[in-house]
DNA sequence: ACGTTTTGCCAAAACGTCTTGGCATAGATA
DNA sequence: TATCTATGCCAAGACGTTTTGGCAAAACGT
């Protein structure tokens, strides 16, 4: 089945040259001395034969696997690790190395998250990707410190590996911003209760955006609640029965948004003319199968994975500084995703 | 950074043997004859150097890489590549053996896909696992025939490769059944109207737990759209709009049952007084994210991913018959999940 | 007591590549 | 012409394992 491929031996013989020659040729090894002819006659001899070198051969003589391992939480729940994957992935391929996965579970305790470094490590990986499945803090597993590593979604709490993370404030400042453009100015918001960066980023970005528009801040406008469609059911309920109630909502995220919708569904409220809603974190499945199409904000998964990758491979290469970069995480653009629950508000 | 770490020569000199005696204990080599102290002595000093073997040289050596590629079209567009992976991974880890991914196109031309299988092959992977991102019959790129392969929700068009693919029809016949086990006899159908294999077994499974219960077959209970929202929104507008209309309806997948939820919604019905409704998928984010939660069948995708990697190592192992196994795909079971959307019909 | 088997261990080769330190020849310099 | 430098190439060792074929010593059989 599987046929045995040729050898760097058999481009030398074929060749009529000494496989070092080959080696040096095929590798552009830095001020090599061969002539143009030889050189030309390696290659030919090297596609002639389908040659492509031994990765473990390669591997074991160079002490560098081509491996980069990533290190993934709850790869199934959400279709968020798909992006990440995806994403280094593709930027992997690009310099030809080859990622791979292992699952670790959330809140694992003891040394499982040790463990699971361990085993990329084991694997003989070049560096390894820490993947979290929604930005937070994290304190991470000492081993990871053996070799070059990349955070993403979340930050070291030492503060000493290098991190990527969504541009949460900035995310939250498109979606109010396109609400106050539309006219808004009393626009509720359906918060998580959490102690999550996102809760207090997203909360952030709310007021920053109502500070640069004169808009006065209305505490009684925000709730907070479980991050759910249930509860952001419950709130919106709530915050909509009022007779000053708002013209508008900006939503912790799309699962609360979907029960923002049903809520104006049941109080007779039409999206968007009656009340406009932009929810956060582009969930396909439900953002664009709701009716309206709900407008929300994408989070950066896919570039995340992207920069994480091209991260390593500078720190790989020794172009870029560890500690330079560990220094604050980088924020990547959180951009508005415009559907059809954002409106004008209705001239009373 | 990188600690360099001990190799069996270490671990030898430790334990006061031969390398070659260390391979033989920790390999368990068969009928090995070393005694049993030394066999103690020599797991001792590894322990204590925390040796572990370096894999690529071992590889090297073995020509066995330990590393399966998982080639898996459109990882991103879906949760159900997330669990196909999270199951390969979690069983390739149990045999020890290491998962890289590659992301491909789902209809790229040409010899992309060749490509794609190329560069596992290149990365000296001991087998391949090929995912198809829903149930469909495709032809294989040729050089997948090189090196042990496994297709997942996908049958080979030419019948040579082993594939693992739902219950599709068992999957239908439980959501009608239990639909039936209610009480109802006026089952609507939502079909999708894709020529792939779901269609036409899910209608059969449909037609079977029918004419199981001697109910007759109404083809004007049947229809057929996109499997999108909107298009089965309209269907079930329709459906549910007339006089004599069902009292359930059974949705090709989670997507059609979020728009009959809308229809039903909009026609003042009320899930599941009014209509019972059973889906297809288990989108979670959709199913349980509905009021009340949809009822629906699971595709088996963890299971799949599990059923792959152990049908590959019992190939690597040479312990089946590639041709045995590829004679017909398997099937695996996809069960029933209860939720909320699905009762007795009303007394009229 | 002598051959034969079994037990316990090891030396050395091999896997396919990269890399160091050469050695010739040709051209340049004196 | 004699020396020096640059050019073009190669032999051989190393990376860390596994595996083959052995060799002593101990155990066994007669």
């Amino acid at each position: 089945m599987a046929v045995k491929s040729a050898g760097i031996r058999d481009v030398a013989q074929l060749a009529g040259v000494s496989v070092t020659t080959v080696s040096h040729v095929l590798n552009d090894t830095p001020n090599m001395r061969v002539s143009v002819e030889t050189r030309a006659r390696v290659r030919h001899a090297a596609k002639t034969l389908g040659y492509g070198p031994n990765r473990m051969a390669q591997a074991l003589r160079t002490n560098r696997s081509g491996l980069i391992g990533l290190l993934s939480e709850e790869i199934a729940t959400t279709p968020h690790a798909g992006r990440i994957i995806l994403g280094a992935q593709n930027a992997a391929r690009e310099h030809d190395l080859t990622l791979v996965i292992i699952n670790t579970e959330r809140d694992a305790g003891g040394t499982s998250h040790r463990d699971d470094v361990q085993a990329l490590i084991d694997r003989q990986v070049d560096a390894v990707l820490y993947a979290t499945m929604y930005h937070r803090s994290v304190s991470l597993p000492p081993n990871l410190q053996d070799l070059p590593a990349v955070l993403i979604d979340s930050t070291d709490r030492a503060g000493i590996v290098p991190a990527v993370v969504p541009d949460e404030v900035g995310g939250a400042v498109a979606a109010v911003t396109h609400l106050v453009e539309a006219g808004h100015t009393r626009i509720g918001f359906l918060n998580n209760d959490d102690d999550v960066p996102a809760t207090h980023l997203r909360f952030a970005g709310y007021r920053q955006v109502l500070q640069a528009h004169d808009i006065p801040f209305d505490e009684d406008l925000v709730f907070s609640a479980p991050s759910e469609t249930l509860p952001g059911y419950g709130l919106a309920r709530e915050l909509l029965g009022r007779s000053d109630r708002p013209t508008a909502l900006f939503c912790y995220n799309d699962r609360m948004a979907m029960g923002a919708y049903r809520a104006a569904t049941e109080l007779g409220l039409e999206i968007p003319r009656d009340l406009s809603i932009v929810g956060f974190d582009n969930q396909e499945l439900i953002a664009a199968n709701l009716f309206p199409g709900l407008t929300t904000v994408a989070l950066p998964h896919y570039e995340m994975g992207v920069w994480a990758v091209e991260t390593l491979v500078h720190l790989l290469h020794g172009e870029a500084e560890y500690r330079l970069i560990a220094d604050k995480p980088a924020l990547l653009d959180c951009p508005l995703v415009i559907r059809g629950s954002v409106a004008q508000p209705r001239a009373n």
